[in-house]
DNA sequence: TTGTATGCGTTATCAT
DNA sequence: ATGATAACGCATACAA
């Protein structure tokens, strides 16, 4: 009913019997034609595809699925489906998915009782054929619960024994952070990573939190405790992480954030209390922030949504090989030097 | 296996059949039983209910909804999936969803091609049981294609013909900026808006465009055209509007920008070029976007998550009633007085 | 309240 | 290369 092709009959109520009977042949040709299965005639394959799209017929989906067993659907799974890293992640996913026809369902696991029960009910049970956790360090019991899905697991973000996994080196990371600053002339470096909240963990905030240790050791610098605080995700928790910095009797000349976010709030403190960024105190983010530039913010880029596409692709291929051994990538990550950071005072 | 109850033996081949066989009832009985049917003893029900959690049975998502008929799955359509504001309206929608246990299928359609595929394929074809558009608005065409699936329609950020929907007011949005700065004593008013990208229609952008025109008009000052400046997307926009604005010979002692992401962009230039704000110049946006707070931009504010929550729970209203009349439901927005708007110099 | 039997729309295993 | 037919695992009229 329309003129541009776009609608159609649409009627829903379409079989594939409708179209095996208008091109004459069974169901299972018709079937055999639509997935492209090579034992089809090139004359019947074009009458059946004719009559289908006379008839403008869509497959079903699910009946499709219970006969296969095959869901063609993957669950990926965030702690904060609203937050930056994890939208980016989940736009890198859904396009590899998207282009190899599989279905995204997206779990959005925010507080500690959704968590809880998404593992003890498991609605992915029958439901999906791959499973993606995104930055979401599992338990062992979580990661046992996934597996007893028998469907392929794959994590974006960290590590986890016999998954594929794909995910940037934090110690080299903040390791390159540190070797800025250090060349700058910092010595006095301060550290502000975020704490779990809501027994989430962040293992992740630990691996930096060592990495920061190691590279000021490795520099023969004595990394000073006190310089290390540990603060809630976000801009104000930058903020706050900055401020206790500030009050310190000798102050860091230059403060690493385990985050842009976090680094925003601090640029942000800093400004409010009129210390001079970079004259008196630099600062130096992870993750490259699309609105790091906008604050000028010295930074160790990571390649957010690539690291969910590869983390589908290497789920993709798990489907397709059945025991396939888990693969560990780690995608590098970059200096990215702005007017955040300057030699030491 | 495990000591802590959250994995079990999970064996996927365990169906309907077996949980009544160890009941010792029909398999009808067991429907009716993890449906919740009035129709069951308790006895039976107690029975069942056992036999299931010894057997930890999951039921097969996909049959029931072959023998159903429905599909118990949402699609959410977003241009932009990576987004501030489709990130946090997609979070909105989860959140609902997932409550009442419906699965939440993200299509992220980010280019034209990308688009038009899907209108043109409609993937959804007996695959959902609702479509819930973001922020985009349809053509004809489109709308008839979604209609065509026959389920119920909603959309957040704007409005459509006939189809529930769940937005802002974006004239009294713009006209909240706009008294807020002509009561500070400013007259010339710039205002930065997005044009259309990729054949993306954008009718936000006009309808602001039309309520600064209008807005100004009321309050007795003519608008000058010559202030109206339309960018891409996004900080870099803002920036690049803002340098247009300020290369006029008679710049603007304000400038209202239709998103806050764009009025980050503009701080960032007027900074760069050593413009006070607010001395010079006023900066106001629209969002309450989370590091609005950072940048101290006074805005107007809208409730993102809960416009997709509305959404989803129209959705939700209009699978169980059939033939619901489209509702529209407009949600209010305030002025957040910051310290970027100040009185006109 | 409970059981029987059929249908849901495909896929896949046989034949032919 | 094609067709008949049995799964796939559940929901649901209908009967009892």
């Amino acid at each position: 009913m329309s003129e541009d092709g776009v609608t159609l009959s649409l009627d829903p109520a379409v079989s594939m019997e409708d179209v095996a009977r208008r091109a004459g042949v069974s169901t299972a040709t018709v079937s055999r034609t639509l997935r492209g299965l090579p034992n089809v005639s090139a004359a019947t394959r074009g009458r059946v595809l004719k009559a289908a799209a006379e008839l403008s017929y869509a497959i079903s989906p699910i009946a499709s699925r219970l006969a296969s067993g095959r869901t063609h659907s993957v669950a990926v799974l965030v702690p904060y489906a609203s937050r930056w890293f994890f939208a980016q992640v989940v736009a890198g996913v859904e396009g590899v998915l998207r282009e190899e026809g599989l279905d995204l369902l997206l779990y959005n696991l925010a507080d500690h009782e959704a968590r809880e029960r998404f593992f003890q009910r498991l609605p992915l049970r029958r439901r999906v054929d791959a499973v993606l956790p995104v930055a979401m360090p599992l338990t062992d019991a979580e990661t046992g619960a996934l597996r007893g899905l028998g469907v392929p697991l794959a994590v974006a973000g960290h590590r986890a024994d016999g998954v594929h996994s794909v995910r940037i080196d934090d110690t080299a990371t903040v390791h390159i952070a540190l070797r800025h600053l250090l060349d700058l002339g910092h010595r006095r470096i301060g550290l502000i990573s975020t704490y779990a909240n809501q027994k989430m963990w962040l293992p992740v905030a630990d691996e930096r939190r060592r990495a920061w240790q190691s590279g000021l050791a490795a520099a023969g610098v004595a990394p000073a405790p006190e310089l290390v605080v540990s603060v809630p995700f976000g801009h104000a928790g930058g903020a706050s992480g900055a401020e206790r910095l500030l009050a310190r009797p000798d102050p860091p000349t230059a403060i690493l954030c385990e985050s842009d976010e976090l680094a925003f709030g601090v640029l942000a403190a800093l400004r409010r209390a009129g210390v001079d960024v970079p004259g008196q105190v630099s600062v130096v983010g992870i993750d490259d922030h699309e609105l790091a530039e906008v604050f000028d913010l010295t930074t160790v880029r990571q390649a957010v949504p690539e690291q969910g596409a590869l983390a589908a692709r290497m789920l993709v291929r798990a489907m397709r090989e059945a025991r396939r051994p888990p693969s560990e990538v780690v995608v590098p990550t970059e200096l990215v030097v702005r007017t955040s950071t300057g030699p030491a005072r």
